[in-house]
DNA sequence: ATAATACTGGATATCCATGTCCTGATATCC
DNA sequence: GGATATCAGGACATGGATATCCAGTATTAT
């Protein structure tokens, strides 16, 4: 349903997001967040070229991002990786149907709108706030050891 | 988001259920619906191995629905191509996020969670009465041809 | 300057979804 | 029984998603 490249961006993103004071090596993020190092390399580029994040060369270097938590939604970063394609006109490319979609496609479409919405009301600083739960993608021993840094 | 063979297993279980009459060939169903036949020919086959259709070889055999519209939901029919799979546990494998969700995978759960139960309620019969919308998957003058059969 | 760090982008490898084709099995009609 | 229609299933082809590796470039520290 959602592509392992929309996960592993979306790991990258929040990891990013919770990890806002230096940048982060492709293989600090990807150890954290239990990614391919080589492959998240080249899904962190496609976030740097869609301006989601900022890669620093060099040493100290790495990855941010380039606009506050609060700014950036979950659907950005989808739509960045595996955008999702709504259903705009018949996928028969029927006469009848350019109108109005079918009941069929229709259904499907409001499914899309409903996780397009969803993604969209949801920023990075959404889920780092959550309350009383975990931190995303962190061990409670990280959790901590990063707090008390 | 949706793959191309749950959109054809889809496309070929609406037509079944607005062709409840006869069997319809592999052919037939793929002419109608815009599906690549041999492609089709397994997809129908995946479907007929999960009980949702029925095969009916030789002259003026084809596929049937085993069940009436009204008792097939979408869902079951998406659950045999691409299932649809809840995230049940953390994908890291974290320890601390064995009891519960962090909020990032509560957030993409709960998409599918709302998919899955819109799927769940819609049934192929549900599609094929739309009010004064447009037919699934027909063209208009196909309608009226069998409509006026 | 030199060394070390770290990203960039191209080449390549692998796997799976998608798609095609063909032989065999089963059913119907005459 | 023979001819025809139709599905079943295996083998194979193709392209894209996933993943790896490496040479090149930029930056920092000393």
């Amino acid at each position: 349903m959602f592509s392992q490249t929309t996960e592993y961006a979306l790991r990258a993103a929040v990891w990013l997001a919770q990890n806002t004071g230096s940048p982060q090596t492709t293989a600090q993020v990807g150890e954290a967040t239990k990614v391919p190092i080589s492959y998240l390399s080249k899904v962190l580029q496609s976030l740097g070229r869609a301006g989601i994040v900022r890669a620093v060369r060099g040493l100290h270097g790495g990855f941010e991002l380039v606009h506050s938590p609060e700014l950036v939604s979950i659907l950005d970063i989808v739509n960045v990786v595996d955008p999702i394609r709504r259903i705009k006109s018949c996928p028969l490319n029927l006469q009848s149907h350019s109108k109005q979609l079918c009941p069929l496609h229709k259904k499907m479409d409001q499914a899309l709108a409903v996780i397009e919405e969803s993604f969209r009301s949801t920023t990075l600083a959404d889920v780092l706030r959550p309350g009383s739960e975990q931190r995303p993608l962190c061990e409670m021993l990280h959790s901590i050891a990063e707090v008390s840094a």
